[in-house]
DNA sequence: ACCTATGTGGATCGCTGATCCGAATAATCG
DNA sequence: CGATTATTCGGATCAGCGATCCACATAGGT
């Protein structure tokens, strides 16, 4: 790559890292381009789609929570390490509002820039779902997609202005549904908040 | 209102109702109204804004299901009535693909047209919960705005094409969630589907 | 039959992402 | 170091969106 596209790209993905912060990822394509003093053209030869530039963006993010479920598999208490994974998931998410529906599409569009993405972190839930499972604190009738539905919709409910302060309490109460809670009933250890 | 205001009107909402079914409630606006062949601008004087029009649209739908919320609160089984309700709610959703966004963002928008629906509703279901919450089969550390956002996020996986294949069972899950199962711990009677 | 208040829709604006292509420039070769 | 070539750049343009304006048409009461 010639020294001075290497420049453009690392930019704009400077830019578009704060442009996305502060408007979430549905900012326009013309102001990441404007404020990074470069052409629209110019952003759209580097990443030719949203989700490309988003994928090379969040791949760093990707390999962190990859990463991170890699290591929670070895875990001595498999229900708390696929709660406090979610739990990582559903947060990261909140750093990028909007994200959630652009992988949504993407789990199973492999045309989709983020699809490889979102396979590998749906295969890193699974395995720690399954590992809860075997263990018997996981309930046995969902499955890894199941989970990383839930995860969405979770990160979902955190990007709307108006559901977003029922997300963490609504978290505990979805995180009780899946684990059986051999131990307690109500999973009052996952709670976080103390509302009533 | 003039006899051919009307007449368009009420043959935009045809028209509207028509195309939201095909394509979602985020088709074009001059879609419907070439469809209609009408003129933008007279769909837009008569519906302002997108919200407007889907008031008008699912008024009737908003009716319904408060009635039958009403309804529903004098069963014998406050339990059922309340699950069976919240099913209904994520149902009909599925018949005005995208309409999920739009009352989530509506139910903190005093200005939005959708307002006065989505909190009518929620206070529906506020009432459901709480007489299976008095009858001590609902778990107590949930409300009304909680409902509201669990049957809005589990829509809105109704709505991802990748997700929605989940979305009946989920539904049960998070349905196990909000019962506090006093007669059987896994709620499989609320299960409408048969996966492992 | 007229007159006015009401309704209409083509034209236009600013915005979006997508695409084209002449101009600029970095990298390479003589 | 200078010339050549392949790459990169970005202004211009296009079709689409919703919003708005206003000259024109017309329904309905007088």
């Amino acid at each position: 790559m010639r020294a001075d596209a290497k420049k453009n790209r690392d930019h704009l993905l400077a830019v578009a890292g704060t442009a996305i912060a502060e408007q979430g990822v549905e900012v326009s394509l013309r102001d990441i381009a404007r404020r990074a003093d470069v052409g629209l053209a110019t952003l759209l030869r580097h990443f030719p789609t949203r989700e490309a530039l988003l994928d090379a963006l969040l791949h760093t993010s990707f390999e962190a929570l990859t990463a991170k479920a890699g290591a929670l598999e070895t875990s001595d208490s498999p229900d708390e390490a696929l709660v406090s994974w979610l739990r990582d998931c559903v947060a990261w998410t909140t750093e990028y509002r909007g994200v959630t529906v652009l992988m949504a599409a993407a789990i199973e569009d492999p045309e989709s820039a983020l699809h490889a993405s979102c396979v590998t972190l749906r295969a890193a839930g699974a395995r720690l779902l399954t590992r809860a499972q075997a263990a018997g604190l996981a309930r046995s009738d969902i499955d890894g997609a199941d989970v990383f539905a839930l995860v969405a919709a979770l990160a979902w409910l955190g990007d709307q202005p108006a559901l977003a302060p029922r997300a963490g309490h609504l978290f505990d109460v979805v995180a009780s549904a899946i684990l059986t809670g051999a131990a307690s009933g109500d999973a009052g250890w996952v709670t976080t908040d103390s509302r009533p």
